[in-house]
DNA sequence: CTGTTAGCGCATTCAT
DNA sequence: ATGAATGCGCTAACAG
């Protein structure tokens, strides 16, 4: 391995000089300059990055932290954290927390190798979180209520969208209304059934426990969610789906046993991911702000490296996007 | 900031026994071990993971460089290279080259940061890459045919599935085939047309330059594209695009202007991207080996680690997947 | 089983 | 402008 203590004496100057010249601070000459970078070229000098932030206490970079680095619905949150980012100079990389206590994630978290992270991943405990976040090492926590110091959470306001979502469904006239939740540890999935209930009890619908089916957040999950309902014998005429994933699943269901959606059957779904868009018919659906939770978040870790005051946590707000999912059942009923 | 010396004098050790201890080395006895434990849990220590790295000369870690790290593409390559990752102890962390020369990426391939790296982004130089390689540090590179000391690239065999997509259309009696292609740069999609050239020539049929036209890899791009070719007065019988994502967009167009898939018109894509299967109609398109392509490259990375031989250079198979999208000429003619 | 000590590769202060 | 010397926090060889 060649060291820069090699380069220095390949370009006879002291290990200083080599060091100033390949980091262009100006102490020194063109000529020496020139004479080091060549030495630098000729041996194939690579420097250790970690060396250097081992001298300067300082990365440079920010982990993101996810529980899987694959999903559809990451993608714009890493574009948000990312473009400010890179305004700050800052590096950005991404781990995964698979595994939990001895994932990559952990070591980040738990090992200095980062200036700060954003952590979006269930895995990962309170308690792990307490104790890794100091004045040095800022943590932001995505969809997780945990206000310590020198850590804030920013959360989106899923109660308040379910709630949008079924008042939604119920201005346009229906009052059988399924569920089709997430799995039972997550809090934006309860938060979102929350939603439901209130909007539930405010029109004095009786909330039935028989249409509250649990997916666990993927295709597959709504596909055979909607096979419960689908095979009970009295039938809800609109469903509100807690994500986007389980919604598009539930639809294929329906599209394979020639129900009609939305002329048999409403759907409202959440997060509005891109494919959303893109079904036949489109999914109305509620608005995630993946990208500015993303945005927000890189944002708040830089000041929070700054020693700047953040609020004590972030709340996002949803929006309804209607498409073509949701029918009036007037027209239902007419048609 | 607090450090192992300090730990070790809280504790009453050495330096050293406090590392062990920390380490669970089990050189030391119960009753030290936690003492130091103790120690270290009240001074909420935490392990600076360079310096160590530094001593050891060993990250444990290797990278994975994408020019996007989202995109619905890259899940199922992450998801092997990580899957072979874990099963060595092994750390994979994700990073975007977004800003070329600057970006994250390249102070993981010049500064030592890791042990080895995957690369799939076509904005990270050969030269680059050249130098970065080494005995210590092995490279993978995906889509990119670049045969090096320390370096093996893995590529798919496009230009077979451009063929074998090409022929399976003409088999099904067509002979008026649009293409719809990447950017201009992509090595891929030069590669899938030449695929397509070579069916069509092996068949006598006349390649006709109007008929090929160029997308991004985007939905948009496909949706354009299809859009040109609508436009004409003579319109092809199948289209081979050169991604899913456009197909996608082609296919959405269509069914707007009211063209029929696959009545009117067949479409086979490339890629086998998750989606493909849940659009109406199913997509039929050639498989890529994404998962295989990341465990692949995974597997070699720590080969090269190892010191072993490995070939050098791998290349992976593609496959017709059938689905709707495609009908056979005579149907539609008597339909 | 425990302590002393020598670097890992680099940036930087203080002389010169 | 340049060089010698120091130490960042840690591991591991060696000595006790």
């Amino acid at each position: 391995m060649v060291t820069i203590k090699d380069v220095a004496k390949r370009a006879n100057v002291a290990v200083s000089t080599a060091s100033y010249a390949l980091n262009g601070v100006k102490k020194v000459s063109e000529e020496t300059r020139r004479k080091v970078l060549q030495a630098a070229e000729e041996l194939n000098y690579r420097k250790n990055g970690f060396a250097a932030d081992l001298k300067k206490s300082k990365t440079q970079t920010i982990a993101l932290i996810l529980s899987d680095l694959s999903g559809p619905f990451y993608s714009e949150l890493i574009r948000g954290v990312q473009d400010i980012a890179v305004d700050h100079g800052y590096d950005l990389i991404a781990c995964n927390s698979l595994g939990g206590q001895n994932s990559t994630a952990a070591k980040f978290l738990t090992e200095r190798r980062v200036d700060g992270c954003i952590i979006l991943a269930h895995n990962i405990t309170n308690e792990m979180i307490e104790k890794s976040a100091s004045p040095a090492f800022p943590i932001v926590l995505l969809d997780r209520q945990l206000e310590r110091a020198h850590t804030v959470p920013i959360i989106v306001d899923n109660k308040n969208g379910g709630y949008k979502a079924t008042t939604f469904l119920i201005q346009k006239g229906h009052n059988n209304i399924a569920f089709i939740g997430g799995p039972a540890d997550s809090h934006d999935g309860q938060m979102r059934f929350e939603g439901y209930l209130e909007a539930l009890q405010e029109h004095h619908i009786d909330f039935q426990s028989r249409w509250k089916v649990t997916g666990n957040f993927t295709r597959e999950g709504g596909e055979l969610a909607a096979k419960i309902i689908a095979a009970q014998d009295e039938r809800p005429t609109a469903i509100f789906v807690a994500n986007d994933e389980m919604a598009l699943g539930a639809m294929e269901y329906f599209q394979k046993v020639g129900i009609r959606v939305p002329e048999d059957i409403s759907i409202i779904g959440f997060d509005n991911i891109l494919e959303s868009k893109y079904t036949a018919p489109k999914l109305t659906t509620v608005q995630h702000p993946k990208y500015e939770m993303g945005a927000l978040a890189s944002h708040v870790i830089f000041q929070l490296l700054d020693g700047e005051e953040t609020e004590k946590s972030f709340t996002l707000h949803t929006e309804l996007i209607m498409r073509e999912t949701v029918i009036d059942i007037m027209t239902k009923l007419r048609g």
